[in-house]
DNA sequence: GACTACATTAGACACAGTCCAAGTCAAGAT
DNA sequence: ATCTTGACTTGGACTGTGTCTAATGTAGTC
């Protein structure tokens, strides 16, 4: 991700303290915060940041494939760093954690002709449901 | 879907004009409405029902497994009557239209187990995602 | 160091969904 | 057929998530 603010700059983009403290909070595997959970932790390292700043630079990566956006629930949209290798997503039904996963073979194969309604289909996502091992011990069954 | 209104009352439930007419809202084939959409059609039929109301019924049928929530885009949630058939969704990326799919295969399978995190992995949802012939032909390329 | 176009800010606004107190009504009891 | 009652519906207030705007600030260039 440190590398992130130089391809920022090389694309046009001012390098401020705002776009790196986000670009900072956005590093690490795993890592799915919502725009507020980027807000708070950004807050923490840079007390003046706004909200409408968040949310543009968290579009902007985006918009450059820097960032993922994954909505797993329907609630809040979550960011997802982890852009640059192609990945699924397992989530936890009770708690709602998120890991990065990797199916094997290829998803869009698995759409047989006669079930693409004359579609062009160009990409799938696939979101596994299970229930998380700190979850399934806590409470049981 | 007129069976439904049947199982709704064996099941403790009082029949209501108004869970009537969003049973019928929600009948067909590829039927994918926002809670907004299905409160539109419902007035037309039925011009006292409120808002809550749908939203009360809609959640009904979620809770006793007739209806499927789908949120495609991370917008509001849409609502799928085709709940008795396992199957999964082909989206447009241009103009969100959505039909039902049945890929071929195994999805769970497809997780390796070094891929599991020690999670008890129950369900798999997929989001096939491309451009209709609707869309191809209007926008060309 | 000054300039200026791009970036940030606070707050108003919009949309999706939830909650609540009060009134209404379906369906069983009589 | 009417009564009774607890489940159902209603409108509106409220919350959470995200967008927009006008005013202000500042990175990068000269």
């Amino acid at each position: 991700m440190s590398d992130l603010l130089e391809r920022l700059r090389g694309r046009g983009f001012r390098l401020t303290a705002q776009r790196r403290v986000v670009a900072e909070v956005l590093d690490g595997d795993h890592v799915h915060y919502t725009a507020d959970e980027v807000l708070a932790r950004a807050t923490a390292r840079l007390p003046e940041i706004s909200r409408a700043t968040v949310y543009n630079t968290l579009g902007e990566l985006v918009a450059l494939g820097e960032v993922l956006e994954v909505s797993t629930d329907g609630r809040a949209k979550r960011y997802d760093p982890n852009a640059h290798s192609a990945h699924q997503h397992l989530v936890c039904s009770r708690c709602g954690s998120i890991r990065d996963v990797r199916p094997e073979g290829d998803l869009l194969s698995t759409l047989p002709e006669g079930e693409r309604f004359g579609f062009r289909v160009s990409g799938a996502e696939v979101t596994y449901r299970g229930i998380c091992p700190d979850c399934a011990e806590r409470r049981g069954k």
